[in-house]
DNA sequence: GCACGTCAAGAGCACCGCTCTCGTCATGCG
DNA sequence: CGCATGACGAGAGCGGTGCTCTTGACGTGC
């Protein structure tokens, strides 16, 4: 009867119930994720020790080679989250600004501000997402999901500027065929129609502006340049929303 | 008669000259600094060992302590090294284009080119730059004037486009205060006239979105989004060039 | 009730950054 | 000119790392 049972859960619930051994895994995983995560967010993903992990954990080094193969896939999975966590913050920021009523130039403002403030809050989560490629990196094809979440927010947010006629079309549109893939066109919603042939090239600008400005701040090297971080990252946000037609509110 | 000839080297030549011992301690300094420059270039800076270093030289570990007092110190002086690279190809780029004649847009656009190029060229040495700070990292006073040089191309070639009349005024001016520090007035030549009274900040964008696309390509980040990166980032400092008014040629 | 698979523990390997000590050699001073 | 000082390289060693392998205990499924 009880292996009845347990066929029953393999063949409808196996992701939710799960095995009792491997609902005790997944509980493991996630403990040794969430010290590790602890131990980035003090030490960065340098000082990040397998050993110190296990330390915390009350387990012996060796054993955590039973849940991750390596010291790369543990950071690996962190890379992940913390790709999810950026990517929920644009999510959220945007759809509170939409709730309260903003256009599609304030949502972005606040959509980058939300951006910016979680790189400030988590600052060597955002060094491992955007900052220098860790050497042992698997594939972008785990991160790639988490990774097209703040894509598709900008997206929406372009889109809704062009529906409302707010987007203002290029002084100069870009010369030459797309320079896109069909991948940037599918998370866009197709290619955009005339007079924006060329949105979904200069969107890239924008998202690069925004994740480009943010790693420029975070890293110091504006930090004999500025009087204000704050005030000037708004513009520098606006300055590059210019360049998709989207007009961002400043004061 | 030596001792005072010694005396003579120390009061007149000293840097130039210098004693034996100190320059015999400089060629030593130069070449352990070449070979880790070699190691950098291959194995990136996490997996820079001072231990290799040392065996490639012929030399025992503990004896580099003698010349960098820890293997951070080593890395800062490839990172001082680094940025004089990258700010000399900027000003090699530029006064290429100046000779061959060339209007301040389409010099912006070489010196883009070329530090893309260089950043393609030395991966590492450029993550080591622009990339996820590492944490060791001594000060910034040693590199600020390497970083200038940066920037004061990006300033003669934004002074020569509002000199020759081909630098369009914003449609929209930034409000508020200037947001830069005198230092920066100070590369800049002077804080701007109308009617570019926002210029600094909106070059501080500029050049934020030059290394902010050189990165976000060169991590990766657009690895699945472009069919063809050279065009799109000629497109991209395009748009960006439009923030401050500067038109870049295509085509 | 027994065998199997899973797990944690421990020892061990090679490598790392860094410190300390100890001969050696050239240098500069009296 | 002779000697003491100081710079230098070699070597051993410490604590740490990632990772592998073996061993023994435990709970589960047949």
């Amino acid at each position: 009867m009880r292996s009845a049972l347990s066929v029953v859960c393999h063949a409808l619930d196996m992701s939710v119930v799960k095995d009792a051994r491997a609902r005790a895994r997944a509980e493991v995983v996630v403990a040794i994720k969430a010290t590790a995560a602890q131990h980035l967010a003090q030490t960065g993903a340098a000082g990040l020790s397998l050993r110190a992990v296990a330390r915390d954990l009350g387990l012996v080094s060796s054993a955590l080679y039973r849940y991750f193969p390596s010291r790369d896939a543990l950071l690996t999975a962190l890379i992940v989250d913390a790709y999810d966590a950026v990517g929920e913050v644009a999510e959220r920021a945007d759809a509170a600004a939409l709730a309260a009523g903003a256009d599609p130039g304030a949502r972005w403002l606040e959509v980058c501000r939300a951006v910016r403030g979680w790189a400030r809050a988590s600052p060597h989560e955002y060094a491992l997402v955007y900052g220098t490629p860790v050497p042992g990196y698997s594939a972008p094809h785990d991160t790639v999901e988490a990774a097209v979440r703040l894509s598709r927010v900008m997206a929406a947010v372009v889109t809704a500027a062009a529906a409302d006629g707010s987007l203002r079309p290029p002084q100069r549109p870009l010369p030459g065929p797309t320079l896109v893939t069909d991948a940037v066109a599918a998370v866009a919603g197709g290619a955009p129609p005339p007079p924006y042939e060329d949105l979904l090239e200069r969107s890239l600008v924008l998202l690069t502006a925004l994740i480009g400005t943010t790693s420029y701040l975070q890293f110091g090297h504006l930090h004999l340049a500025l009087v204000d971080d704050d005030a000037w990252f708004d513009r520098a946000m606006a300055v590059a929303a210019e360049g998709v037609g989207l007009v961002l509110p400043l004061d």
